[in-house]
DNA sequence: CTTTAGCACTCATTGAATAAGAGTGCTAAA
DNA sequence: TTTAGCACTCTTATTCAATGAGTGCTAAAG
């Protein structure tokens, strides 16, 4: 990857950013001469830090001021020199136990909870997009005959989405004619997901009912109003105070932006979907995100799965001066947990 | 209600108050002077405003500054000074047009979208209270077979809620069976609403059923779990970053205690319960809030119905510098949609 | 008796000047 | 190559005076 530092170096940059993800100052000579193991004289470590700022892996906020890392400092730092630190018990346990806890639990429930562990453990804020629901494959049909003018249709997904939606009937239909036109339904959308059904599959299956029953307009409404709730998945949010925590967030002004970002739900989930990936976990520090207004944070992501099959993203965001090793054990762990929470349901 | 003003107090005090609320500044006597339709000089005001003090309506920041409204002052203006201003035909075209659209929209979608209208049309917080489930009456009770193995159970109310489950069947049902369990249960919850639904009558019906099928442990838990719902009745937020642009909110201390506030739904679920009332709307400002974290605070209700029975509550909240007057317009409006909208459906 | 002009006084806010302190860069010696 | 020493830089905190908005009070005018 990056040009590699001797181990010296190394050494250096680790003690910087290890320091000011703990204090938010910026660090000195003196403060690393201390924690450098090999006894070295603060004037050594300066020398050093100065080649470091040249190379660009180190700033100095004014002359007179310690070091910060820069952002190729963080990520010289996440790429080589971080160690995972185990999780403690406690957090462990927290994890297990808020996605265990009673099984019988809906989906979303369960990605609630998430986002509240997920905070509360990392002191970040936490973004959990939902199961995607267009990936979700159509499993069944079903309509609910309330009375002789209203039913009940319900759609029903194999990642657990249930869906339902009161539907007026125009005319009066038979419980036969009923079965009929369900049962038909199903065969034909029977596995497709959810992103299959376009809208010209539902009009060609529109028109093939209605030559033979002219009615049940409105039993195609819940399969198109799903179709635009691709559009909404909904995203949850954890701890969003805890970036008033942060220094870095002392300022009204930038609050106000963070939060605004928080209120809008299709933001989060563009930013969310962009960064979910295959692989494990992703790390996007500063202006690797490519949203300009997240682009002073770094948001660390990861996705479950159901069987296999991804379902969702999860997200931690703060500022870049950010406990990169905590936030990724814990994210690993929860997302363990999430997918079998998920897949023994 | 509190003592009678003479005229030329209520006309100084409506001034302090309109000003403050426009500026945020304390308002000195000149510029009283400048808005006191009968040209008074700044010293006769000076005068009025230093009875207006004692009397309790006023506060002075400190010695040389001008004066702003005490919580008894924005009381006895709201009760006594304030008139009603009308709504601006694009807010009221705004929110029409938010509340009516499409009609065939859930209920949560009505009130998410409300929330919105409502923080953007008064720039302040907006919380809605959820239709209250328990105070929902039974309507049906269906279990729709998926497969032998597992059935779902969908619960309908009057006011339009459908909750629904999947369960396990532990035995195999025959469709008769099932049929029988269902017409029985149907039979002796209609109309109650959920609230009387207690876990003591939940537990006869068991008795009773067992009796005659062994069966169908888990058919009752949709129910159980709708009892604890009550206490999970949400509350919808909007435009929480209005408090943002407040300037009695600077401090980034508060801020993060308001925020605070607002990521505790159950507590905000009792401030709104508490308010709600038969009344049309209620103003509770200050101190005059029973929750210590809003006493700073005004917060502005209204109750929604359907079919003339109360469903839940909007509210606005705000620095107890609030533009009282639109908010009240702007709710009451609101309020005569929300129950439209909610009794066409 | 009420209103108003005049004036001294108070207090928050602002900006400049100063002091303190942290940390650097550079030089020269080890 | 490392380190001690020192002058230098720049931020932060503090003090102080100046500014100005607005008051309260008194005494004169209506």
């Amino acid at each position: 990857m990056t040009a590699v530092l001797n181990e010296r170096k190394e050494h250096i940059l680790r003690a910087v950013v290890v320091n000011y993800i703990k204090t938010a100052e910026p660090v000195g000579s003196r403060s690393v001469a201390r924690f450098y193991p090999g006894g070295l004289s603060s004037a050594t470590i300066r020398n050093e830090m100065a080649d470091l700022e040249e190379m660009g892996y180190l700033i100095q906020p004014h002359t007179s001021a310690g070091r910060i890392p820069s952002q190729l400092g963080y990520r010289y730092y996440v790429d080589n020199l971080m160690d995972l630190n185990e999780l403690s018990e406690d957090v462990a346990e927290k994890i297990s136990s808020t996605l265990s806890a009673g099984k019988m639990r809906e989906i979303e429930q369960i990605i609630m909870n998430s986002t509240k562990v997920l905070s509360s453990a990392t002191n970040q804020t936490s973004l959990i997009m939902g199961p995607q629901f267009k990936k979700s494959a159509f499993r069944q049909l079903r309509i609910l005959p309330l009375d002789d003018k209203k039913g009940l249709v319900v759609l029903i997904t194999d990642t657990g989405y249930i869906k339902n939606k009161v539907i007026d009937f125009q005319h009066h239909l038979s419980q036969s004619e009923l079965q009929q036109v369900v049962s038909y339904l199903n065969q034909k959308l029977y596995g497709l997901t959810i992103d299959q059904v376009t809208t010209s599959l539902i009009n060609e299956l529109k028109r093939d009912l209605f030559r033979r029953l002219e009615i049940l307009e409105q039993a195609f409404i819940l399969l198109e109003e799903s179709l635009k709730e691709e559009k909404q998945i909904r995203v949850f949010l954890g701890g969003t105070t805890n970036i008033l925590n942060q220094p870095e967030f002392k300022d009204v002004d930038k609050i106000r932006r963070m939060l605004n970002l928080f209120e809008q739900e299709p933001l989060l989930f563009k930013i969310l979907e962009d960064n979910s990936s295959e692989d494990d976990i992703v790390v996007r520090i500063g202006s690797e995100n490519e949203f300009e207004d997240i682009q002073e944070c770094t948001l660390i992501t990861g996705t479950y799965r159901i069987h296999d099959k991804t379902l969702g993203t999860v997200g931690v965001l703060g500022p870049t001066r950010m406990d990169y090793s905590r936030v990724i054990s814990v994210m690993r762990r929860l997302v363990d947990q999430l997918n079998q929470a998920l897949s023994s349901s």
